[in-house]
DNA sequence: GCCAACGTTGGC
DNA sequence: GCCAACGTTGGC
C-alpha cells in the first residue's frame, strides 16, 4: 500500500491548489455577520478599490476568509474579526458596475468565532504585527498568511 | 469630530 | 510626469 504524504503549504508544488486565506470587512450597519449568516450565499459587491479587486480575483472556491467588522456600530469590541466564511463562487463581474471592471466573489457563513477577537487584541499580538490588516488599514480585501491564519483560529475558536 | 492613510482627479 | 486638491476609508 502507497502511503501518500500530504505536503505542507511550504512544500506545496506548482499547481497544486492550496487554500488561501483572507480577510473581508463589511460594516456591521451595513451588512454585518448575521446578515451573512441569513443571507446565505452573499455577493460580494461594490469593492471599488483595484488591490482589493486583486485579491477578489486571486480567490478560489474553498479558501477562507475572517469577517470583519469595521465602522461605526461595532460596540464594546471596536473593530473585530466575528467569525469565518468561505468563498463558494470565484470572481465574477460584479452586477452592481457599469463598467464591467469590478469583480465579485461569493461567500457563505461557515463558523463564528467563541468570541470576537479585537482590532487592538490583533494590534497588541506581536505574533500578528505583519498583518496586512495593520499595514494597510484601509484595504477591505486583504490577505493573512497560514500563520497568520492558524494562530487566530487556535485563540478563537 | 478629528485625523492619518491613500486613491483619484485635473492643471500644468 | 509631477503634484496639489479633494474624496473616502476607517480608527480613535
Amino acid at each position: 500500500m502507497t502511503q501518500i504524504k500530504k505536503q505542507p503549504q511550504k512544500n506545496a508544488k506548482e499547481g497544486q491548489v492550496m487554500p488561501k486565506y483572507w480577510l473581508l470587512k463589511s460594516e456591521p450597519e451595513e451588512f454585518g455577520w448575521d446578515d451573512l449568516v441569513r443571507v446565505g450565499d452573499a455577493l460580494w459587491d461594490g469593492v471599488r478599490n483595484h488591490q482589493a479587486a486583486n485579491n477578489m480575483r486571486a480567490m478560489a472556491v474553498g479558501d477562507k476568509a475572517f469577517f470583519y467588522h469595521s465602522g461605526p456600530g461595532t460596540g464594546k469590541f471596536g473593530p473585530h474579526i466575528i467569525g469565518i466564511c468561505e468563498v463558494t463562487a470565484p470572481a465574477q463581474r460584479d452586477p452592481t458596475d457599469d463598467t464591467g471592471k469590478w469583480v465579485v466573489v461569493t461567500v457563505r457563513a461557515i463558523e463564528k468565532l467563541l468570541r470576537p477577537l479585537p482590532l487592538r487584541a490583533i494590534k497588541a499580538d506581536p505574533a500578528l504585527s505583519q498583518m496586512a490588516l495593520l499595514r494597510q488599514s484601509r484595504l477591505s480585501v486583504s490577505p493573512v498568511s497560514r500563520d497568520e491564519w492558524d494562530y487566530i483560529c487556535g485563540k478563537s475558536i
